[in-house]
DNA sequence: TTCAATGCAAAGCTTTTGCATAAAG
DNA sequence: CTTTATGCAAAAGCTTTGCATTGAA
């Protein structure tokens, strides 16, 4: 399944939940626990989505995470992930703006938001002394 | 072997031959072959150097590869990594402090400079129009 | 109908673990 | 000596593949 040439449930699926869950990262295997489709096909479907360009795939914590990507490379975030509790942000102020034209014009370096992810720890775990581990 | 308390051989030899590769990625199997220890081995020491922040795991074309930080965590830089190429940068210019300013004052989020990375592309690449797939 | 996508189960990899042994301090 | 790190081999995980079957167009 290189490329997408039918439409079907599973996939369907799949992109539900990813869509509903835009804000987190998703393990393969949480996704195959979550989708009424085989392993192989969550994979393919991963896979063939990822070439697309529809989803990314991260590392986090040093697992391999997906999501979707809901901007191709024009849109105006960047995300911000929490090292503590794992949340994923998505930062949409004009900063982001900034932060590219420094790289570009400073170091020659086109910053692709849609790969950026700066880590750190977030408002409320960075107030409450964090809380899961 | 969670933390680190005796120096060994081998562990020494993994980590020159990151220092003789600073700008590369390498794949637990690369190391593994490039040297003469274990697989548990190579990938213990790869989690511990991990966790200490010595060095740092990509996801480089879908697959894990690991990489020396060559700054400990309060160093002044970030880092910038080629999707193209795959080369690490060492960002040290001052914008990081804006960066870092900016988050924890817009955003209430504390940036950590050894784990985020940003992706794009280099100048080399920007420039020739690319040269490894 | 036709051809792509699915599902299953097996195969291939990568990474982790247990435990006896070797090495560091 | 005491304690940690190593190595091996086995186990556990994750991802891919082959092939018959199902489902889309």
């Amino acid at each position: 399944m290189g490329e997408i040439k039918y439409n079907t449930k599973q996939r369907e699926e799949i992109l539900e939940l990813l869509k509903a869950n835009r804000d987190r990262c998703l393990t393969a295997r949480e996704i195959c626990g979550m989708v009424k489709a085989g392993e192989a096909t969550v994979f393919r479907t991963l896979s063939a989505l990822a070439k697309e360009g529809t989803v990314s795939k991260f590392l986090s914590g040093g697992t391999p995470t997906y999501q979707l990507n809901e901007c191709g490379a024009h849109h105006e975030h960047i995300h911000l992930k929490c090292s503590e509790c794992g949340k994923l942000i998505h930062s949409d102020c004009s900063f982001i703006e900034e932060l590219e034209h420094h790289f570009e014009k400073d170091h020659s370096f086109k910053v692709d938001r849609s790969k950026t992810v700066i880590y750190g720890i977030c408002s409320e775990c960075g107030r409450g002394g964090g809380q899961k581990k």
